[in-house]
DNA sequence: CAAGGCCGCCGATATGGCTT
DNA sequence: AAGCCATATCGGCGGCCTTG
């Protein structure tokens, strides 16, 4: 497997279709990092932060941070795999509620999708907004095959709402969504999936706030993410910096709105600890074993 | 059915205030 | 003055939908 076939596959939207085509991607490129890559650089402000150096044929290109406490190994990776599987066929289970199978569902989940990113990494400077895009749709995609896989009716799609003037309908609003829950074909709640949320949060607190005014319904709006930090630094100085603004997250919560569940793999820590933000903001497991279900009862 | 509109993707870069 | 940190801005790309 060399970098070139690595590039290839992750940006092949087409190949990934299953949670499996996700865990063999990964796979290849857990195995590919093992004995290819130039460097691994450690974070100077967060130290369990790690930044992968490509060999020349990636043009020494540096990825996006990656959590040294939650990226998986290949030999841990690889032996959790049916693990991981038996877990999403039962969430409900006893034993699928277990500290350490909690744990794995975040870090098997976020490992797939930073082998993605870090993997698009590598592209050429040129190609950077096609990383980002692809990045983003297969998250969306991942995220979605896995609410499938645990037995609840996902789709993404357009919805449209109608605007009223004076009574008569004017003009409609599209919006797409990422995540559309339904029962009977009743949409019972409205998710976002992004990577990060930096300047976006905004959007999705408007959105809901909008969304039930004009529909004149209370449909519960909730948002996943993958992390909320992003490389800083040059030339052998390189660190990390966190992207979520917590001012707008708790503006937006008490005098606007607040969401019915904001879920991240790699937490803040300021999102354990502070008020207003530790009473909104969970790690994904949570969604997935016991907040989701919630809508669709 | 082709072309363009629309909507959403996100990390590099810029900015501005604060500290050393 | 220089460095640092938090926040704001930028803008090419992908893909579905609408239009003609």
């Amino acid at each position: 497997m060399n970098l070139k076939s690595v590039i290839n596959m992750a940006t092949n939207k087409d190949k990934f279709q299953t949670i499996e085509a996700y865990a063999d991607f990964c796979l290849k490129y857990l195995e590919f990092i093992k004995t290819n890559l130039q460097a691994v650089i450690v974070s100077m402000n967060e130290n369990h932060y790690r930044f992968f150096q490509y060999k020349e044929d990636g043009t020494y290109n540096i990825t996006r941070p990656i959590n040294s406490n939650l990226m998986l190994s290949l030999e841990s990776f690889d032996s959790n795999r049916k693990q991981f599987t038996n877990i999403l066929k039962d969430i409900r289970s006893i034993s699928s509620k277990s500290g350490k199978n909690r744990k794995l569902i975040n870090d098997y989940i976020y490992t797939c999708q930073q082998s993605i990113g870090a993997a698009l990494d590598a592209l050429p400077a040129n190609k950077s907004n096609t990383a980002r895009k692809i990045n983003g749709d297969l998250f969306e995609r991942f995220i979605r095959l896995i609410i499938l896989e645990v037995g609840i009716d996902v789709t993404d799609g357009n919805i449209a709402v109608p605007v009223k003037i004076n009574g008569y309908e004017a003009f409609k609003m599209n919006y797409q969504h990422d995540l559309i829950i339904k029962v009977d074909n009743v949409t019972k709640a409205i998710g976002s999936v992004k990577t990060s949320s930096k300047d976006r949060i905004d959007k999705i607190f408007i959105d809901k706030f909008l969304y039930n005014r004009l529909t004149d319904t209370n449909t519960p709006h909730f948002a996943i993410f993958l992390n909320d930090v992003q490389r800083k630094g040059k030339e052998g100085r390189y660190g990390i910096n966190a992207t979520f603004l917590p001012g707008h997250f708790k503006g937006y919560t008490i005098k606007l709105n607040p969401l019915d569940g904001v879920y991240y793999f790699d937490i803040r820590p300021n999102m354990r600890t502070e008020n207003i933000l530790k009473d909104h903001i969970k790690t994904f497991d949570n969604f997935l074993i016991q907040d989701v279900w919630n809508f669709v009862e």
